[in-house]
DNA sequence: TATTGTTATACTCTATAACTATA
DNA sequence: TATAGTTATAGAGTATAACAATA
């Protein structure tokens, strides 16, 4: 097995993957950045922009135009929160929970579609191998972000 | 195993390596784009601009931007085409030829990485699951693509 | 007439900085 | 004084449409 074999088969898969995810997005008139902000509202409930912000690890300014964005299209809403004035609270409108409903039991039907046709014990070793995997790249990038935070280039310099 | 238990491990090692790459995209002044540029020039050697959108499936518009900017930030250039007097060729520049080979060796060195500690058996096992997946998705993604071929949504209506 | 690359315009995601209204 | 969200501005990737120069 060469080097490279087991991570050039990841990149390729994470190329189909998300080529596929665009494509089911645009179809719903849904962009990633906008799926995945209400999917913590669908998965953690109703929360406040700046919660928003710390769960995608984005700026607030950020999180105010995928709400503009969304409450345009009909996936969500802001509503007053209760006890803080200066806060609203982004909830799902019926549109944002039957798209989430729908996508979720896509994600389920697509998983099990992926192994079909694969023996169970090569499944499972799959499994075993990607998680470790998953743990040794976690611990590398872990390496690479502390070893970069010394020596970092400025910001890019380009179309004048 | 659960239905999308692959799946999920799958995503989230897209999520991990994505981030690493842009970081160290990032140090190095480039950008996903513009490296996806300069791989296939330095893996295809030096191709005209329409060769280049063609290759990276973006408009020719988009190729102006970009080679723009790599341009004006050293990594390439633009050369006359020696048949074609409306074409320009795009090269790698040495600080170009320099960014891309260490990233190979990066490559190299990653794919390493990430199965050590993997017994040999399991890593197998894991690429061949991988690779199965792969196929599985590709024709998932054919039938996906083909299916909404008929029935798609307009432009996203949002930000007035 | 067809192709190559560009100018013009627009949309999306992202960031920083300054500001308003509330705690 | 600190926090929540907004306006203002900017950079990066992408797209379509119109246009010049060359095949």
């Amino acid at each position: 097995m060469s080097n490279t074999q087991l991570l050039d088969t990841l990149l390729a898969l994470s190329t189909v993957l998300a080529a596929d995810e665009e494509r089911e997005l645009e179809r719903r008139g849904l962009t990633r950045a906008r799926v995945h902000l209400l999917w913590v509202i669908h998965h953690q409930g109703p929360r406040t922009q700046a919660e928003i912000a710390t769960a995608l690890q984005v700026t607030p300014r950020n999180v105010t135009t995928l709400v503009d964005a969304l409450e345009a299209t009909g996936f969500a809403q802001r509503t007053p929160h209760p006890q803080d004035r200066r806060a609203v609270r982004v909830t799902l409108t019926e549109r944002g929970r039957d798209v989430m409903a729908r996508m979720d039991a896509e994600h389920e039907e697509f998983g099990a579609a992926l192994t079909e046709g694969l023996d169970p014990a090569t499944a499972e070793a799959t499994v075993i191998g990607l998680q470790h995997v998953l743990a040794r790249l976690t611990a590398l990038v872990a390496e690479h972000a502390a070893a970069s935070e010394a020596g970092r280039a400025g910001p890019l310099e380009n179309t004048p």
